[in-house]
DNA sequence: CTGAAAGCGCTAACAT
DNA sequence: ATGTTAGCGCTTTCAG
């Protein structure tokens, strides 16, 4: 029923040889021969069948993609970037939700590697000791997008988190903030322990007293925000400045501070971390850390087109630039 | 290199067609040849080639995703609906974006076709001619998930859309209001069509006149939503209040409104059509038509394992039903 | 309950 | 420049 590369070759008078090499852009081949087989293949409609291709070659021209959750914005950004640049190279992209769970992220790379993928980006908050394992023993290339591994052994893609919040909070600092509050997500992810370790940092360096009852963890939503406001705002001594680890929080912040009646920044500046489209659709706007995501997928996908060719790379883990986008939510 | 069910077999003592079926579940084999089996394949650590599997049965358990563009919010809630349902049955997917571009969307399909999955869902804000050509030739099934096939011939699921754009305009006419102006995305998509038919409706069903000063069409995004309301509010009989087609451009409605010291919902009333979760990450929140992507993404997806079965449907193309949340860009 | 054997549709030597 | 042939790793009759 389906026309395979036989049907092709039999009406065009040639070998399937022939045929796979004109479907293949081998030059090997006569432009009249060519020519003629092309003609057959379209007029019998020809669609090469990439599974019988993946299995002869061994190549399948598809990636896995595994992200905690394609509808979160931040992921979605991350997943944009590493498509085009796997479109450009022609490679198709199997994307799963792992929903940040150690035991899907496993099972995800399993069924991936069965589907013999060509190599796998991958996306995780936390690289526990199995998934870094499961990386190490995989038969295909593996890079990590925007997420840290702590043991520097699998090639990954970021920014320096740990710098890029200890420039935001001394942000904070030189505007001449004492009490300044730290909002983060779930303390189990890395990247918010590095977070509030240059928050606790920069406070050192400068001389503040680091305030344990300035710092939250929590789920890192809009509402987790509010509710940092609201418990914060309370304190005795309550912060006259935020940095929040994620637009949303900074959002929440600011809103349960102006649903209170307080001005932002008159009354409290808060600063971001990610600089998403929210960050511009608040008022006021956010300043907020420019969290690359887009490009940290691009690039993690163009380092593992590198490494899926067996081409050598200088630098495994790869750090991006990063810089601080002022806006309104803080005071100049 | 790789174990392979040969080698499964050689060292279990069996035959590979063995092994093939206590892989598979198959019910004909002893438990204890099942067992021995099962020892070997941890021990070598098998992994069933899926690409095999696929050329052999002619099943790859993969499904097609064609959208847009997946970074965009509303998409992404599709996505994951989508993904969500796969997974349940089994399926992987393979995930594209389009760029609402009809070539795009051809050679996706296209290539998907060529990768063998057993079934596509798409996503289109067009259907155009070649679009419905293309699936109606696909050797696979395919549905569309909140996109519009006006030929009324391909499987899809959706809701009402000019229902629900009928109703929301009416909550602003029931609130007194004359001069409603009507700002949608791109007037290419069907469902902006539909919006905007709705709107006209209404209208003229109660007694008011169409003014097509206040009728707006632009790319959508809250930037439009912010450049629409400052021409609107400059015309001489400007609008009272303001149908959004999405979240986004409410938003921008609401923030030019505010921005120039207008009161929302006191001097404009706003309603949206959307409910993404930005809906209740602005002042006042909004008031919307709930578009349940999720759920389209995933009746979408549980709409085509069935056609994958090929299993009877009694529906081709699912209406989902809709409401309206009411939250306080309007006044109740 | 188990094995043998014939493909699935294509790539990749190897010939010619 | 083109054809022949041997797999790729698995599913699936068909026997027994």
């Amino acid at each position: 029923m389906t026309v395979t590369i036989y049907d092709v070759a039999r009406e065009a008078n040639v070998s399937m040889a022939t045929v796979s090499r004109v479907v293949n852009g081998n030059q090997n081949v006569k432009p009249a021969t060519r020519k003629k087989v092309l003609e057959v293949i379209e007029r019998l409609e020809y669609r090469p069948n990439a599974v019988a291709r993946g299995l002869a070659s061994k190549k399948t021209t598809t990636v896995g993609v595994i992200i905690p959750d394609i509808s979160n914005n931040l992921y979605a950004e991350l997943a944009r970037g590493i498509e085009d640049i796997a479109t450009m190279y022609r490679y198709n992209i199997i994307l799963a939700n792992s929903d940040q769970n150690e035991g899907k992220e496993l099972t995800l790379l399993d069924t991936m590697l069965g589907k013999q993928v060509d190599g796998i980006v991958m996306m995780t908050d936390k690289v526990t000791e199995k998934i870094q394992a499961s990386i190490e023993h995989s038969p295909v290339p593996i890079v990590l997008a925007g997420s840290v591994d702590e043991s520097n052994e699998i090639a990954s893609v970021n920014i320096d988190y740990f710098k890029a919040a200890y420039e935001a909070v001394k942000v904070l600092i030189g505007n001449g903030h004492k009490r300044i509050a730290c909002v983060l997500g779930p303390d189990t992810f890395t990247v918010n322990q590095y977070k509030l370790d240059a928050y606790k940092k920069v406070l050192e360096d400068e001389g503040l007293q680091v305030d344990e009852a300035l710092i939250v963890s929590d789920e890192g939503t809009y509402d987790s925000g509010i509710t940092a406001y609201e418990e914060l705002s309370v304190l005795e001594e309550a912060p006259t400045a935020f940095f929040a680890g994620s637009d949303e929080l900074a959002i929440g912040i600011i809103h349960g501070a102006q649903d209170t009646g307080k001005h932002v920044p008159d009354d409290i500046e808060v600063i971001s971390f990610e600089n998403s489209k929210l960050a511009r659709m608040v008022r006021p706007q956010l300043s907020s850390v420019v969290l690359p995501l887009y490009d940290i997928g691009a690039v993690a996908m163009r380092l593992l087109t590198k490494l899926m060719n067996k081409e050598s790379v200088e630098q495994q883990s790869v750090i991006l630039p990063h810089r601080i986008e002022m806006r309104n939510s803080v005071k100049r």
